[in-house]
DNA sequence: CTAGGGTTAG
């Protein structure tokens, strides 16, 4: 009789053992096994003798640590009873302890190895560079580079310096990383992408693109990498344009690097990028229905594309939703205005299993104050922590400053952000100067004004505000002194632009006072025409958004120049009756130009859509979706 | 064993 070796025996059995439980957990729906199974494994294995068997001890540890199984005390357990551990079996145990903690059982564990003079394998170096990872240790994982160098060979191991190079990134040490990386003998495209990604997510996107110049063989991954990179370095242009050149280099784009464009894409809020990339995604068969991360981008792109209605079609249509696609639909409707169903739509998912995380409060909390909506803001902020366990953040406090100030509850506001639990942030100081310019009140104004000050020096919107609401409340000397420490501090204005999109999806942009434009004089004159017929509607040019001391015709003729209104008038000229004008802006939209939108959407019988440096404001038939309230 | 993904406020 032909005599079968023991490792053969018993990786069949660990197959059919294996087998049947994963099947089993599957039936089961599982994500953990049941320390029953585990025992009956374990029972079996004894049976067959197997208990002593290194390799099959190992997959063991192995198939339990992937299953997420807690190591104690089964994978323990089964190590202990083995006499003569090889270091294989060793180092499974360390990585399971490296992934699932407590991380210090790793180092316990491998100093005990040692101890017992059993020789480490590259493995064991990678899990502990995994553990190291996780818990942020560079000083141990610099030791243990050493003993890689110690022991001989092991630091030129492609995996082992991969897994260094990747220990090095989480801990923060780029630079050692890239030591690393330059004293490898071989690399392989995951030691690229690896610091590629690392320099990208650092900001350092020229390093990236050198290192992705100099790379010899570049795959999908390294390219999604990059396209990401400069999406999310809010460079959504060079995004889309490396897309470009990753298509004509032949590579293939999986829904990976379709997100990273689509996020791009969101970034330009334009709708004929957003038509183009769906229909290449629709065309490659990862629509937004298939895959809930490219299902989300999509509805954060179209609502950032001033596309609320496909937002929400996106978001009605995906198989699968999770906090990220009910975040990014909330957000969406707050930023459009829409705060009831936005509320609503956060009641829906907790009704769901998904649970609301950080992101998902500050949209609920933006869409109540945009709303108004004080007393339920309140309530929900209220519970956010006692019933959700979402501890509030400063964001959460800037939402909440912003909702009382901008309901005019200003005193209360600043009572708030003097209680608040951590130090104000300038976002909190920012939100109560904004309430301050709406409502008028110089005094809270100066306070908030003068921390941030402090906190953002050369944050140039804030002298500009604070100088506004002085000049709004007629405090002339006090302007000049902003006037005078911006000069002081070389603080240059950042001129307020519009654009628009015309037909086929080109944009036009203005700029205060243009008169650039070939078509200049056609624009005065269509702007002219739309405001006598709505002064003889009964409009008047709300002289106090003018914030210079200068007389009252020249405060009109300034008003008549905002970029905004320009490429209102030209929007009128070059687009469909029909079609809803789109109009961008890089600061806040001003009051005046908001009354006047309101008016022209009834008067010219059409849809207009501004997005100014926050929201969407949508106009029909004489209102704003905003409600004037923003 | 190692590499690429989406949501945040004034």
């Amino acid at each position: 009789m032909q005599r079968v070796s023991k490792e053969t025996v018993s990786l069949t059995l660990y197959r059919r053992i294996f087998t049947i439980s994963s099947s089993k957990l599957r039936a089961l729906q599982l994500q953990q096994p049941e320390p029953t199974q585990i025992k009956q494994v374990h029972a079996h294995l004894i049976l067959q003798g197997l208990d002593q068997c290194c390799y099959v001890v190992t997959k063991l540890i192995r198939m339990l640590t992937k299953l997420e199984a807690p190591m104690e005390p089964y994978s323990l357990l089964v190590f202990k009873q083995v006499k003569y551990p090889n270091p294989f079996l060793w180092t499974a145990l360390i990585r399971g302890y490296a992934v699932q903690g407590p991380f210090f059982e790793s180092v316990r564990l491998y100093n005990c190895m040692r101890r017992e003079g059993i020789h480490p394998v590259s493995f064991t170096f990678s899990a502990m560079f995994k553990a190291c990872g996780v818990v942020l240790d560079v000083i141990l994982g610099r030791q243990v580079h050493a003993q890689t160098i110690l022991m001989g060979g092991f630091a030129s191991d492609l995996f082992v310096g991969n897994t260094m190079i990747n220990m090095y990134i989480k801990c923060g040490f780029l630079d050692s990383a890239r030591q690393v990386f330059d004293e490898m003998s071989h690399r392989d495209v995951v030691s690229w992408t690896e610091l590629i990604v690392a320099y990208s997510k650092d900001g350092k996107m020229e390093s990236a693109q050198d290192l992705f110049d100099e790379m010899p063989v570049k795959d999908m991954v390294v390219w999604t990498a990059i396209v990401t990179g400069y999406a999310q370095n809010a460079s959504p242009r060079e995004a889309i344009e490396f897309f470009e050149k990753m298509q004509a280099a032949g590579i293939n784009t999986d829904e990976v690097t379709l997100v990273g464009v689509i996020s791009a894409c969101a970034q330009l809020g334009a709708s004929k990028y957003a038509n183009w990339i769906r229909d290449i995604a629709e065309k490659s068969g990862f629509g937004p229905e298939e895959n809930v991360v490219v299902g989300s981008a999509f509805v954060d792109m179209y609502s950032k594309c001033g596309n609320a209605e496909e937002a929400y079609k996106v978001f009605e249509g995906m198989k699968e939703r999770n906090v990220f696609s009910y975040s990014s639909m909330i957000v969406g409707f707050a930023m459009h205005g829409q705060a009831r169903a936005a509320i609503e739509l956060f009641y829906e998912m907790l009704k769901t299993d998904i649970k609301p995380n950080r992101v998902t409060f500050v949209g609920v909390l933006t869409a109540c104050s945009h709303a108004g909506m004080v007393e339920q803001g309140q309530q929900i902020f209220a519970t956010m922590e006692k019933c959700y366990s979402v501890a509030p953040t400063s964001d959460h406090y800037v939402c909440m400053a912003d909702l009382l100030g901008r309901a005019g509850q200003l005193e209360e506001a600043l009572e708030l952000v003097k209680t608040m639990p951590m130090d104000p942030t300038g976002g909190v100081w920012g939100a109560l100067l904004g309430a301050s310019h709406i409502h008028g009140n110089p005094d809270i104004a100066e306070i908030a004004a003068n921390h941030l000050f402090e906190l953002e020096p050369n944050s140039i919107g804030n002298y500009i505000l604070l100088s506004n609401i002085y000049a709004s409340a007629g405090r002339w000397d006090d302007v000049s002194r902003v006037r005078k420490l911006m000069r002081k501090k070389k603080l240059k204005k950042n001129p307020g632009c519009s654009w628009v999109e015309g037909k086929k999806g080109v944009t036009h942009e203005f700029f205060a006072g243009d008169m650039t434009h070939p078509k200049s004089s056609e624009i005065r004159q269509a702007l002219q025409d739309l405001i006598d017929r709505l002064k003889a509607d009964g409009y008047q040019p709300k002289l106090s958004c003018v914030p210079y001391n200068v007389s009252d015709e020249e405060k009109k003729h300034v008003l008549m120049t905002h970029s905004e209104k320009l490429a209102l008038a030209y929007g009128f000229l070059s687009t469909d009756a029909d079609s809803t004008i789109k109009i961008m802006k890089n600061l806040r939209i001003c009051e005046d130009c908001h009354v006047v939108m309101c008016g022209a959407s009834k008067i010219m019988g059409r849809k207009i859509v501004v997005r100014d440096n926050t929201r969407f404001h949508h106009f029909l038939n004489g209102e704003c979706s905003c409600g004037n309230f923003w």
